[in-house]
DNA sequence: CCTCATTTGTGCGTATGTATC
DNA sequence: TGATACATACGCACAAATGAG
């Protein structure tokens, strides 16, 4: 065989590298990016490539199974879209950490939740700025379209990992300079106690899946095209006005959204 | 620039397709294939490629953008994971139907659905056997690990297209021979109602998203690798008793799963 | 039923760009 | 700066499914 360029290894790490060469069966029906995907994914699974681990470079897949780097290219690719890896261009192909629970139900708290799924809470304000409600928020709150709402965008994380990117529109009359608010009692629930409003409940949520953009990808901390899980919620206050018109992304292989009727 | 023999077209073809090359700007930091998806993306979104009609082939739509098929199938497999396009082997690449909305509220139920979105319900029993509960079925259920359960598997369909692949669990003692009791009725709520169940309720609902496996994608009338929203149930009936657990796969971007509160 | 052209799917080899360390 | 490793892109070839005839 010719190896390409890319595949190209040096005699001393060519010797130690004879060893597993797996088995792709050729013309048995099932493509060859397929049996590599699934025998990856079977050593992760297995716990042979841990979280966090580095896999082997693509080349050296590539010989391992001796197959094309494109072909081991395609097989990752599966594995990256499921959540199983993720590549970074210049370091290596990494395997990514197993999901937790995200309950969403009507007494819904971010912190109570991560508090329960035992981990650590955290979020940060990314940015508030004064923004024309467009017609789907301004619906959502009762309020006229190009109405002057606040945007709020924060970033929610529990052990350090990003788990949602949000955008929270409030109605502007009551809740002026809400991001200072909110910096300074540290959550959403605070904030608005210190507005008057000490309890709220979701009127309803609106879920749909979609693949991750570029920058919400990076906000995200995660490899672009991955899975998101989009939540689009209104919350009211005790009196049933709308106070609040959220919508959260969450990376969908790290999350699992429960609904408590 | 030497035609490979993929991309070799007739004379005849030749002649009119002189007029619309598109511009790839090349070194401009962008990717050539995102610039076709976008490009492509855009003539869907303008309407100038309606629902359900056929793209140019993959070799057309290279000679268009002057770029290898390989670079357009890049492009066209972004556009089909977010649900905008499907190809099938040997016929085409096809533009896909817009989403529609499917509630999941307290008082689901699915045949109340379809109908409010304007569409005509449709159900059809897959299949229907005895298995041993799994442990998240007992638990779910309130019976043993290992009792015995009736599975149901339902595909449920809008205007012939299908929306949803689901199993049913139910526990045993009480519905014995539900598979028939479904047939007889039509619908879920039907034979429920036949065995006393006059109503229920949703106690609890778990959403992910993962892509499809092939059998799932191709019941589902998906392209493989498509996006899915998994949702769990749990219904009780008026007693608080767990009657049914059910796993339903939705296609994502046929979808937007509603939970009212 | 078979054949054949069309169209998408898979795979190889090559080359070069770009980010990381 | 150089080496490493993933990203993009071209060209070629053949497999496999579809549909027309």
């Amino acid at each position: 065989m010719i190896k390409s360029s890319d595949d190209f290894m040096t005699v001393a790490d060519g010797v130690d590298d004879a060893d597993d060469g797996r088995e792709i069966a050729r013309g048995g029906g099932i493509s060859a990016w397929r049996q590599i995907a699934d025998d990856i994914e079977a050593d992760i699974s297995a716990g042979r490539f841990p979280a966090g681990a580095q896999l082997p470079t693509e080349a050296q897949l590539a010989t391992r199974f001796a197959v094309n780097r494109h072909t081991v290219r395609r097989g990752l690719s599966e594995l990256a879209v499921r959540g199983l890896v993720r590549a970074t261009q210049g370091r290596g192909t990494f395997v990514e950490a197993r999901p937790i629970r995200y309950p969403i139900g009507p007494r819904t708290r971010f912190s109570e939740i991560v508090s329960r799924a035992g981990r650590e809470a955290g979020g940060r304000l990314l940015g508030s700025a004064v923004v024309a409600a467009d017609a789907r928020t301004a619906a959502a709150l009762g309020v006229a379209e190009g109405a002057p709402v606040i945007r709020l965008d924060t970033l929610r994380s529990a052990d350090g990992t990003p788990i949602s990117l949000g955008s929270g529109f409030f109605p502007l009359p009551r809740f002026e300079r809400f991001g200072d608010a909110y910096l300074a009692y540290g959550s959403i629930t605070g904030a608005l106690a210190s507005r008057g409003v000490d309890d709220y409940r979701r009127l309803e949520t609106r879920i749909s899946a979609r693949p991750a953009s570029a920058e919400e990808a990076a906000s995200l901390d995660l490899a672009p095209g991955r899975l998101l899980l989009a939540v689009d919620s209104i919350n009211v206050d005790g009196d049933g006005t709308p106070i609040q018109f959220t919508r959260a992304l969450f990376a969908a292989d790290r999350t699992e959204i429960v609904v408590e009727s």
